[in-house]
RNA sequence: GGCGGCGUAGCCAAGAGGUAAGGCAGCGGUCUGCAAAACCGUUAUACCCCGGUUCGAUUCCGGGCGCCGCCUCCA
């Protein structure tokens, strides 16, 4: 089935067809990195995580690039406040940040380059708009003149006119237009800086995620993505720095999300008016709150509320009980009568949860079937659940499996916490044992003491008809 | 002022021109030595207001009210 995907350019759904068959490669503008990320950077990078993962089910190779700008003004003013580097600031945060993504399960980029490695192209390409009249040198600074290029403002949905009214920040007389933006800056007494042709000095913002895009990606790229709080001005400038230099299309479709507000307002760096992640997940595992930024729509701004992860974590909780029943199904003895049971239809909520991310990568309705579905497992296996019908297991197993997949495409596979790699299990299940034979004894105290004392350990029981169950609680 | 978006049950949140997913919460029940979980039922005649188009609109169009984002660094 087609994929339709919201183009900013255009502002409605269209067909997704790559550039190269088989092929996507995406463009994700990534942090300046001057602190550490707040739920609103992760909410773009879970997105795109499961974005990758549902591009590679439906068998595209995809090429990932999200960059850092590790230079600009703030980072130089923080480390100056914090006597060190502006480089070794940037580091500490991009190591940090790196950090968050892998705690977030969240799969590597191919590529995440960074603005100070690419210095030499990036000279390169502002001479070249240079030399195509695209660009101006004032004071050994550089910047391009946005009249040079007429279709300025079709990302954002801009006029010129409008722009000029807009306009009404300290006006720099240097510039020919108000709307003219840096392509290098020329370095003050004790800036970092980097030699050009123009003096010393460092890259503007914006010239780096075109040079490095097309540098890892070509042109035209096939998705560039980043917030909404980007479409003006960093990519519209993109736009048309990139076009100018190249004389193509820069980008196929444009994918902007929403911005996660807290307390009703933008969470943002410059108002302090932040949850990092590694504050939040401290609080939530990153199942719940990969959960929690997924249901809701991309393009949908989401006022973030600890409550609503708190219950996504009960949600996953109920999903994983329907889980370890079938597993009990699968591992207890059968029940070898003739007895045949019909299961419903599984395959329909796969079906479900693919047509819905095909269709703008609608995470809420993918979730929706994903929970549908292990409903549905986890009531029909009730009937069952001491010992399952034979007829039953290759039904129940290709559930699992499915189960698995779309746990897998959104990115909630229990990861830590989880009863593998602690080397406990052995110990445990002796308890149950145990436990077992007291309680056919009718030793009920010395069972109860034995299921709350693992539970202080922080290992849950529970007795089912088909055999005691355990699992890591909070 | 300009551009864009949103307003769906107690809360969060999908959605289609023909009366509406999913999650959480509350209540009642089944199961259980107890507990927990799960399951069943229920809250649910939920679509901001007013016009218009239509056999029919919550979904399309116009207006109103309310909220939000961008227009300046910002994911």
């Amino acid at each position: 089935m087609p994929i339709y995907i919201h183009n900013t350019l255009t502002n409605r759904k269209e067909e997704f067809v790559p550039q190269v068959e088989g092929k996507v490669r995406i463009y994700s503008c990534g942090l300046t990195v001057q602190g550490y990320a707040h739920i609103g950077h992760i909410r773009g990078a879970v997105l795109f995580d499961v974005i990758r993962r549902f591009f590679r089910k439906k068998g595209y190779e995809v090429i990932y690039v999200q960059n850092f700008t590790d230079i600009d003004d703030k980072i130089i003013a923080k480390a100056k406040h914090e006597g060190v580097s502006p480089a070794s600031l940037a580091e500490y945060y991009i190591s940090a940040y790196l950090q968050d993504e892998e705690e977030m399960g969240i799969m590597q980029a191919d590529y995440n380059p960074r603005a100070t490695h690419h210095i030499k192209e990036i000279i390169e390409v502002v001479e070249a708009l240079i030399r195509k009249g695209c660009a101006y040198v004032v004071d050994g600074d550089v910047y391009f003149s946005v009249a040079s290029f007429p279709s300025y403002g079709k990302l954002s949905k801009r006029s010129l006119d409008e722009m000029m009214i807009g306009a009404r920040v300290e006006v720099d007389e240097r510039k020919r237009d108000p709307r003219d933006f840096a392509l290098w800056k020329s370095a003050k007494e004790g800036e970092p800086y980097w030699e050009s042709p123009w003096g010393k000095g460092r890259p503007g913002w914006h010239i780096e995620c075109s040079v490095m895009s097309i540098k890892y990606l070509g042109v035209p790229l096939d998705i560039h993505a980043g917030g909404q709080d980007l479409i003006f001005p960093h990519h519209e400038n993109e736009i048309a720095q990139s076009e100018a230099f190249t004389g193509q299309t820069f980008a196929r479709y444009w994918l902007h999300w929403a911005p996660v507000n807290l307390k009703g307002e933008k969470m943002a760096k410059s108002t302090g008016n932040v949850f990092i992640v590694r504050e939040a997940l401290k609080q939530f595992s990153p199942q719940a709150l990969r959960l929690y930024l997924l249901s809701s729509h991309y393009r949908s701004p989401i006022d973030f509320d600890g409550e609503k992860v708190e219950e996504m974590e009960r949600a996953l909780e109920r999903a994983r009980e329907a889980e370890e029943k079938v597993d009990i199904a699968l591992k207890g003895t059968a029940d070898y009568s003739e007895r045949i049971v019909e299961l419903p239809d599984f395959g329909v909520y796969r079906e479900q949860f693919y047509s819905a991310l095909e269709d703008d990568f609608n995470t809420p309705r993918a979730i929706a079937s994903y929970f549908s579905l292990v409903s549905e497992v986890g009531r029909v296996i009730d009937d069952f659940l001491p010992k399952p019908p034979t007829s039953v297991l290759l039904p129940l197993w290709s559930a699992k499996k499915l189960i698995q997949e779309l746990k897998w495409v959104l990115g909630i596979e229990e990861r830590r916490g989880g009863k593998e790699g602690r080397g406990i299990e052995g110990f445990v299940e002796l308890l149950i044992k145990v436990r077992d034979k007291l309680r056919k004894q009718k030793l009920y105290e010395l069972a109860d003491e034995i299921r709350s004392g693992l539970g202080t350990l922080g290992i849950v029981l529970e007795d089912h008809p088909g055999g005691t169950i355990w699992r890591m609680g909070k």
